[in-house]
RNA sequence: GCGGGUGUAGCUCAGUUGGUUAGAGCGCCAGAUUGUGAUUCUGGAAGUCGCCGGUUCAAUCCCGGUCACUCGCCCCA
């Protein structure tokens, strides 16, 4: 029994979060699709490589976080940790340059080497979402009114908050960096022990920080907004303009930033507060720098990733895409039943969902039929056998009437809800 | 990676101040009911008490380690 367990920080998918799991996605597709964007899939794996330059060295995401191996030929390869980094390697690699705006969804499994938590584990699933080649603040906009509208249609939308911010262009979020550095510098004492090494690496996270101490300092700390220069407010004010044209709800939030270091301007979080610590949903924003990092030409970007897990601890039971409830086909003696196997495939041609159990009685039978919550049980015996005939008993009401076989389909596609 | 909590049947949990055969509810299987389900009744199967080691005449219980889960930190979806 000790090996017979998943490796830590996974989980099997069955069952109830299946269906769950699908719900989200086909809702995700169909909003995507409505916004005209196009499905993609990139390997799940990279070379190490791709997401060290992108990810920044400093990150944590790179330095503890990788699922990273040598494989047999001695390539350094990594189970990607996040969706952009693949998807602007495949963008360039297709040389997709000649095609923008590219519109990009995707789905699928994700890699981080953490802690396992509520909503927090090693292999996850994210939803996607990129446009690419577009400097326009207009791609900020609708990329969040996709990451809306799908919280609208999940029914969530009421329990999460849009949170906004600008970290601006190069230029006003290096004055910026700069600031922030100066004014803790002078404050090292009183900082924390992370937050001193942030002060080293990343020092807009010390803005992030929960360390009681550290959020006095960060009261008083120079705020961004204040560096911003005139390119950054303009392009800000067409997001915010955007979203209140559409009537998206948001909260500007200036201690919001981003672990990663190809973002600029727009940075956003999709937040809860039903989740524990693990409170954001949705997140995302510009990385007009990224391409470039990478060794591409220059090229604006703009998305946003949603954790599935979490998604799926929020939504509701009545949204749940379940298949529909079968139609049970049980033969009653042995005569019926090479019949009841051609009924049954015959209703399932019709697009009816049909279940046959493989043994037991007629009691077995319907007892297993009213555990799978079927609509209809379909009794066929010599009797029936005899005059073409079959009982169709209706395990809601408990009536039964007799229907033609030959009409059984079109029976049950009329009376099914 | 750091700190706290937990680990007994498929699930939810009792229990043993260390002592012979570890319990309940739900679920599962069978029968009452071999041409009719949900209720009811009867019976049954199912546990290396997470794993390894230590203390002890004796450990599911105490101690150490380890694995997993969980809450928080770091970080993030």
């Amino acid at each position: 029994m000790a090996r017979l367990q998943p490796v830590r920080g996974t989980h099997d998918i069955l069952g109830d979060k299946s269906i769950r799991f699908r719900t989200i996605f086909e809702i995700f597709r169909s909003v995507a699709t409505r916004y005209g964007h196009q499905e993609i899939d990139t390997p799940i794996f990279e070379f190490t490589e791709t997401f060290k330059r992108t990810l920044g060295e400093t990150s944590d995401v790179v330095n503890k976080e990788m699922y990273t191996f040598e494989d047999r030929g001695g390539e350094h390869v990594t189970l990607r940790p996040e969706y952009t980094a693949g998807i602007a390697r495949a963008f360039m690699s297709n040389g997709l340059q000649q095609s923008t705006p590219c519109k990009f969804y995707s789905f699928g499994p994700i890699f981080r080497y953490e802690r396992p938590q509520k909503g927090r584990m090693r292999q996850f699933h994210q939803m996607d979402v990129e446009i690419i080649g577009v400097p326009e603040a207009q791609a900020d906009i609708e990329v969040l009114a996709i990451a809306s509208d799908l919280l609208n249609e999940l029914g969530i939308g009421q329990h999460i908050t849009l949170e906004l911010n600008s970290l601006g262009d190069p230029e006003s979020r290096n004055d910026y960096r700069d600031a922030l550095v100066k004014y803790f510098n002078g404050h090292k004492g009183a900082l924390s022990e992370d937050s001193l090494v942030r002060l080293e690496k990343n020092p807009m996270r010390i803005l992030d920080s929960k360390d009681e101490g550290d959020r006095l300092l960060i009261a008083d700390a120079p705020r961004i907004g204040e560096y911003y220069n005139q390119e950054t407010k303009d392009f800000f004010a067409t997001v915010t303009d955007g979203l209140e044209g559409l009537g998206i709800d948001y909260q500007i939030n200036d201690r919001l930033v981003r672990g990663l270091d190809y973002y600029c301007h727009t940075a956003f979080e999709f937040t809860t507060d039903q989740l524990g610590a693990q409170g954001t949903v949705l997140a995302g924003g510009r990385y007009d720098g990224l391409m470039e990092m990478m060794g591409g030409p220059k090229t604006a970007g703009v998305g946003w990733a949603a954790g599935m897990e979490r998604l799926a601890e929020l939504i509701s039971e009545d949204i749940l895409h379940k298949p529909n409830r079968p139609v049970v086909v049980t033969p009653v003696g042995a005569i019926s039943q090479t019949l009841c196997l051609k009924v049954a495939h015959d209703l399932r041609t019709s697009g009816i969902v049909v279940d046959m159990g493989y043994k037991g009685n007629v009691g077995k039978r319907m007892k297993r039929a009213n555990k799978q919550k079927a609509i209809f049980a379909i009794l066929i015996g010599e009797d029936e056998l005899l005059r073409g005939v079959a009982m169709v008993k209706n395990l809601d009401q408990g009536s039964q009437e007799e229907v033609s076989i030959s009409n059984l389909a079109n029976y049950i596609l009329d009376n099914e809800k």
